[in-house]
DNA sequence: ATTTCATATGAACAATTGTTCATATGTTCT
DNA sequence: AGAACATATGAACAATTGTTCATATGAAAT
């Protein structure tokens, strides 16, 4: 018998009880699309340039060295995801960091990087 | 003159000023790909399920509802990552979280969703 | 020693993602 | 109104990623 498991039998119940206690799946699955988007170098260093307060898309885009354009589409990823927010003056947009959330988690994975490196 | 920038000549210090407050490149990259473990809903679950203690690979493919294969993958992910560790037992590889930045990062991202949603 | 069981891993494929390029939208200035 | 500027967006392409399938490794039991 390919049981492959741990847990025999009567002991299945202890699965089904950690089954239980986790979120159900849509959440989980919208855990993971939230953290994806720190997941990606050019969205964390927009955060991180945030961290002073506001800039406009142009702004971020000469500091981080990258295109307009890019800049612009990971910005609406970050918007879409409620990570910042718009505001807009004249031709400007002004970008800024939405909620504290944001950069506790981000201080949170450095912290872990400095240390286990 | 095509500027594109809030900032005139003068205060292009201030760009600077931020960009040398950001960590470093390589840091952020490094951040980025932490960040990129937590962006799998398989990953995710994984986590999830062993907030309760250790397990082995096949109880949290039954779990999951997964093939061991997958699940054997995705935790050589999280174990490249530092995020869980093994602890061999015969037969059996016990998996485990490896520290509670794990669990800190993640119950931050479930209050984010919680308040944003 | 051979079989069985638990886990790991390589190759292949489909799906997702980030950037670029071209262009659209919308604002300000003349 | 038209030109210049700042930002947004769609399509296309390359690169990355997650799963599956087949198989390898390694331990326990017979």
């Amino acid at each position: 018998m390919n049981d492959d498991r741990c847990y025999d039998q009567d002991e299945h119940k202890v699965l089904e009880d950690v089954k239980n206690e986790m979120p159900d799946d849509d959440m989980l699955f919208y855990l993971a699309d939230f953290f994806k988007v720190f997941g990606d170098s050019t969205r964390i260093k927009i955060i991180c340039a945030l961290f002073n307060g506001e800039m406009c898309v142009g702004n971020i885009a000469e500091l981080l060295n990258m295109t307009q354009s890019s800049i612009s589409h990971q910005l609406r990823v970050l918007r879409a995801n409620r990570l910042v927010k718009v505001r807009r003056e004249g031709k400007h947009a002004y970008y800024a960091l939405e909620d504290m959330h944001v950069v506790q988690i981000y201080k949170m994975g450095l912290e872990h990087l400095k240390e286990t490196m």
